[in-house]
DNA sequence: TATAGGCTATCTTGTTATGTGATCAAGAGG
DNA sequence: CCTCTTGATCACATAACAAGATAGCCTATA
């Protein structure tokens, strides 16, 4: 059985004629009448009336049914990936939860306002769990911290955050190995990869081990900062966001640790449902468009 | 865009490997390959993941959601034809309200019994008007007093009634003109083929006209037939069916007058679904075991 | 790193299926 | 009764397809 040959019945029925079906399907009668034929044959049953004016038998118009069915289905599956409309299509994201928190939010903004009809499923967790969801197929794509060392995969640097170290007291150079070593530092929970920051500033340092608090929030953990309780590491531009509300002051970190980069991860673009491709040209937009007045950090 | 592929693409994604679908498919790997290149190059998308393990891109899923929309349709379709499942079928029955009463429910009843799956679908009404229905493919089959005159149809005599005239008291002969253009008829509502036979008899006994009493059931109708309320006619069975309940007595009446014949009739059989072909056995099976013994009336 | 085994892509070939146009037969309408 | 339209059939050219062989790639294992 053909999806053709099912198009061709279709149009007899609606028709009501051979040649009239073969015009309007753009080709000829004899085509039309062999793929009536062989449906014919194949299910042993007659499914046209020829006798008098041509309309289904019974079991045509049983048969038309299931054909309708399979038509839409095929339709809407081409219309999928040929047409403009995305509707009916899903898009699971995976993010970090800074990411999600801070980044996201215009961008997930900024598509649902243009492509309503598809179905946004947000999933988050730390990096390495991410990368895992990406190569079993559980995500159509995810941010992430740092470049992805699995080949064949599509990456793309979407945001970059310079970290500095936030201290409730003005600082001219980075706290000695001493004070590092009986400080406090608060952080994200665990699996933020800006917490692996601040334990690589701290090696960076010298300092093997230190007391690292978990927050769960940003206002949390400025307050706890600006209430001189520790340091922690934050994206410059979070930090100057907030500055008018705690008082807190940042020193810049040395540049290889400062230096954070997300990036967008997916399978390569040739692989891309159409709603996977405009959520990428609507990242790149929001990207472009806010990368200088960023806001906000985490990660 | 064939099912063919389709097929084969749902093959890949259960077993990730085209060797195995090629087995599993009865087909060679090669053409494995072929059909989902071709998919690919139709929709202009990446469906199958082919560095390290096989498996299907984000694209290759989406497309499989509809796939299995179009390929179980595809399934049922053929198993409605070729299967000995009539799940999920309908049967469209139109019979005249009398035969729906008296002649159809053991039918019925077999018939649901042996599928109960199909969705039966009984509408009642004149012949005219059944026959109007089946010509216009509203109904599948219909139950009609008399021979349709209308060619290419399946023609099948189910029933056949002996009509005899009743009254309240014992008759030897027809009652004279007289006695009929006084007499009250009772018969079945407006549209019943039994109500043209009353008048079919007047006219064979040159009566041109004779009060008619319209009665909605059979038992009304015999209880004021008992009561010496006038004639009616109905068919033999039904009368001595009911003899012992009510004080009755019948006299037959001329040959081409008592004869009365019901039909099955629909399209021909080549056009039936299984559906509608198991109905017609059912029917046969029903209709032999219970000619000499049928206890009913009405058509 | 080298090698062996399994997997998919590609190419070739023979066969099948398909689309097309011409012609024939049957019905509908005037 | 004639004509026009419609569907069936046939023959032919072309396209599509399935199958087998082979080459290239990746993985696993030593």
């Amino acid at each position: 059985m053909q999806l053709k040959s099912l198009r061709l019945l279709m149009g007899v029925a609606e028709t009501g004629s051979f040649v009239a079906t073969a015009q309007r399907l753009h080709t000829v009668q004899s085509n039309v009448t062999a793929h009536i034929k062989k449906l014919e044959d194949e299910l042993g049953v007659q499914l046209v009336h020829r006798s008098g004016h041509v309309r289904l038998t019974t079991a045509g118009m049983a048969l038309a049914e299931y054909a309708e069915r399979m038509l839409s289905a095929h339709d809407e599956a081409v219309s999928l990936f040929k047409g403009d409309k995305v509707a009916g299509s899903r898009l699971r994201i995976g993010a970090m939860e800074t990411t999600t928190a801070l980044r996201l939010p215009p961008i997930l903004a900024a598509f649902h306002g243009a492509y309503p009809e598809v179905d946004l499923q947000l999933q988050t967790g730390p990096t390495a769990s991410l990368v895992e969801r990406l190569t079993e197929g559980l995500v159509d794509c995810v941010f992430v911290a740092g470049r992805l060392d699995h080949p064949h995969y599509h990456l793309e640097k979407v945001f970059s955050e310079e970290l500095v170290l936030v201290s409730s007291t003005p600082m001219l150079a980075m706290p000695s190995t001493e004070e590092l070593l009986t400080a406090t530092f608060l952080a994200f929970r665990q699996g933020c990869s800006y917490r692996q920051r601040i334990e690589l500033l701290l090696a960076y340092c010298g300092v093997s081990a230190a007391r690292i608090f978990d927050l769960g929030s940003l206002d949390a953990m400025l307050g706890c900062v600006a209430a001189g309780m520790g340091y922690t590491v934050l994206p410059r531009t979070t930090v100057e966001a907030h500055q008018h509300r705690f008082a807190i002051h940042c020193l810049a970190l040395p540049a290889p640790i400062a230096q954070v980069d997300t990036y967008f991860a997916a399978a390569q673009p040739a692989t891309w449902t159409p709603a996977l491709a405009r959520f990428v040209d609507t990242l790149r937009q929001v990207a472009a468009s806010d990368t200088r007045r960023s806001e906000s950090g985490g990660g």
